[in-house]
DNA sequence: GTCTATAGCAGGATAGAC
DNA sequence: GTCTATCCTGCTATAGAC
């Protein structure tokens, strides 16, 4: 029995991986959550604050599926390639990524999320690099920040590939020539 | 003494890269190209015809860009390196990369342009990583589809984390990490 | 080729009855 | 808390005089 609240915030985040936040209208919201006209305005101060709660649950999920690959029990450079070919939906892009690209990316509180997801993911990568680096399996060599970006972006610019040519092929090249860059590094 | 034509095409070259399509009006065009009302619909059918014009102009300076980069006398490894730190807007985006977030993206007319680029970026680097194999300086049992891939995604992926965090380092970290990829897996 | 005027619609948001 | 009605603005596009 989810309150139309929750309604409003469900079809919220639906629309912003679908459509983004300035294609996303209240009149859709409204659509396709079911509420009523005026029950968004109730609820929610502006179509801004809607959006960021969503984008805090967004968020929330995200970490959980990521912590499921990050955390498991495998030596540090198998979660490496676990995170890199992980299923993902090529072709809708991600959620947090897509968002980057918009105006409101400037509006603080539609910011936060996307900067308290993708610095949960660095930090999360660069604990794994080091790990590797303590198991003996990566050369200390390696600069762990740097290394954490150029993975994070590698599925960042996966997305936009794919959704360039309407490909999801064009991700798992860009992961596929990632995970064999690791391969190669590897310490045996 | 450009034309008024020239002018509007001017002007939505450089709102598409600021704001988008979607966010880019026939009005905001007018007004920073300095044509008068009617004047787009004289010289285009339609705001996307419009803007698909002003791609193509896009794809052309961009393929000048990095042919200059691409084609250099250098060893073709120090050409990836090259092409992978070259001064870049990191807080604008990609001119292309940004439009793939887009509804749009699905009208022909406007992917195309985006198709023709990523492709033309795909072609080369894959020459270049062939040639490094000529060279001897790269594996052959390296796949040059997927490396060339990673290579455009790291990229593309930049911008994305540049932009999450509006702060151009997260951009230089990730080629960073690619370019101490490269030189792992470099043949002395 | 360029101008003024305006159509027709959807956007974000608010008012006020119930 | 939810409903109907509506405000004002800006959007894409067109009409028609000059």
């Amino acid at each position: 029995m989810a309150t139309t609240r929750e309604h409003l915030i469900a079809a919220t985040k639906e629309l912003l991986w679908e459509r983004g936040y300035e294609a996303t209208s209240p009149r859709a919201i409204l659509e396709r959550s079911g509420a009523g006209q005026g029950s968004l305005y109730h609820h929610f101060s502006s179509k801004a604050q809607l959006a960021a709660v969503a984008l805090q649950e967004v968020a929330e999920e995200m970490r959980e599926k990521y912590d499921a690959i990050l955390h498991s029990d495998k030596p540090a450079l198998e979660r490496i390639r676990d995170f890199l070919t992980m299923p993902r939906a090529e072709l809708r892009g991600c959620r947090f990524g897509r968002m980057t690209q918009e105006q409101v990316t400037t509006q603080d509180i539609l910011r936060d999320p996307l900067v308290v997801f993708f610095t949960y993911l660095d930090q999360e990568l660069g604990s794994i690099i080091e790990q590797a680096k303590q198991e003996g399996t990566l050369s200390k060599s390696i600069n762990t920040t740097e290394l954490a970006a150029t993975l994070s972006a590698i599925v960042q610019g996966g997305y936009v590939l794919a959704r360039a040519f309407q490909d999801p092929e064009r991700m798992h090249q860009a992961v596929r020539g990632a995970v064999t860059l690791i391969d190669s590094i590897e310490q045996r």
